[in-house]
DNA sequence: GTACTAAGAGAATCTTAGCCA
DNA sequence: TGGCTAAGATTCTCTTAGTAC
């Protein structure tokens, strides 16, 4: 039987995230700074796992979705939820920078 | 002033936890299963933030120093703490797969 | 409008072969 | 021995231009 490319975490986490907010893969993007003609394909490749974004431009993806850029690399959906937590909690304590 | 490029938050994280273990970059490599003639090198480009490693690469070395990935991207601290508690707790409870 | 893809252009990493403390 | 680096070889991503629903 033919091995399938496993899907990696942050492709996974990416996708759950921007569903969450109701963005389109190309509205995320713009969100994300990237120009309004390649965001589109760019955020469907990583969501597919086909390409690897840059941490740089993953940074970016974590502060439009108001999430953690560690949040993308949990495995553990509880380590993830917890990761969520602490950001909140953060957030309380001190205000956007 | 010239601005000094930012050393990324694996990289920072990377080389703490090398230390910690007491490895050399040559020896980490390897025991990420790189090949011996180019783990030095490699590993030193990581941690000097001037190549970007895979994402398999990281988990690798995750792996190889007994972390979570997510580690290697928190930025605070505390958050890192936090996730290496939550990893340890884990230990106890489901040993290795 | 949204999700998705192929393929050449462009930009990155990887390997090799070293240097310095 | 350990940390580190230049540069060509290699392999990746990015942009463009599309398709299908």
């Amino acid at each position: 039987m033919a091995e399938q490319a496993q899907i990696p975490v942050y492709s996974r986490r990416l996708r759950e995230a921007r569903e969450r907010r109701g963005l389109s893969q190309r509205d995320l993007g713009i969100e994300a700074g990237l120009d309004a003609f390649v965001a589109s394909s760019r955020i469907n490749r990583y969501e597919r796992g086909v390409h690897q974004p840059k941490f740089e431009l993953i940074a970016r993806l974590a502060r439009a979705l108001g999430l953690p850029v560690a949040y993308f690399f949990a495995e553990d959906d509880e380590l993830a939820r917890l990761i969520v937590e602490f950001s909140r909690a953060g957030d309380r304590a001190r205000p956007a920078p």
